[in-house]
DNA sequence: TTTAAATGATACCATTAAGGTGTCATTTGT
DNA sequence: ACAAATGACACCTTAATGGTATCATTTAAA
């Protein structure tokens, strides 16, 4: 099924380390020495939270980044939405071209069903809810 | 967030044009005209069916397949399972070698309550419930 | 008895997305 | 000056998905 990429699961992680250890600046170097996760990769990662606002970039030496929002403010559903698309998607199944059945469909409404179900849990799941265990 | 691959979806929209013309039996070259797939891809996608027992297949002119099941016994759980595996993993997010993180990750039992949910809803649903629309 | 139409089985191919790496420019504290 | 950091991209590799093709075998019907 899948849920989530490891996009999302760096992120939570490294949203998580962020929060324990603020207001300190974190680097990319300091998430893959304390939490081995690709350097590289991580980077793109931390780029994408810093351009939706969830992170403060500093350049430089002793640079890296700080969390912005209140941990009770971001959502597990944003994340996903940011890193792999939109929960809940367009009207077919299919996205691209949207197929001729759109209208006789059995399955759209089951499916859409689910995945408003998954959305509504998924709002209520925050990074403050997470560090809570 | 894709529930569902073609795969699935073709065996749906097969298996419910069957029941409509049971006990009729139904070639891939039938479906191909009557519902405007992709013979070959299908093919495949009826043998599946053949081989866990929702089909019978006569082999020779005029074979084709023919319901075995009734169409309230096929669960889009089970055939979610069938072509995509099954709908809640193992222990780890991430199959394959299970992270470390298993005894500490956040994520993991949010995940498995959704994907519980998922298929509870999904196991309500049949060939028989989609076709009363 | 030949032939066409069907499945069984399987191998192959193409496209895409996920996961990951690398490079170069720029910034900045020391 | 220099090292350490991000910004912005351009790649690369692998696996899954979606789809095609082939050959053998079976069977009804001409
Ligand atoms: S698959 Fe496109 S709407 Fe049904
Ligand atoms: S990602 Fe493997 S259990 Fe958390």
């Amino acid at each position: 099924m899948n849920l989530l990429t490891r996009n999302t699961d760096y992120a939570v992680r490294a949203l998580i380390h962020m929060a324990g250890k603020a207001p300190e600046r974190v680097s990319a170097r300091d998430l893959e020495r304390d939490l081995e996760l690709p350097r590289p990769f991580m980077r793109k990662t931390l780029q994408a939270l810093q351009k939706s606002g969830y992170l403060a970039s500093a350049k430089g030496k002793n640079g890296g980044f700080t969390l912005v929002l209140p941990v009770e403010k971001i959502r597990l559903a944003d994340l996903i939405a940011l890193f792999q698309g939109p929960v809940s998607m367009g009207d077919c199944l299919f996205r691209k071209k949207l197929c001729e059945c759109v209208k006789t469909c059995p399955l759209r409404r089951e499916i859409k069903q689910i995945e408003a179900m998954a959305l509504a849990h998924l709002r209520g799941v925050t990074i403050a809810s997470l560090m809570k265990r």
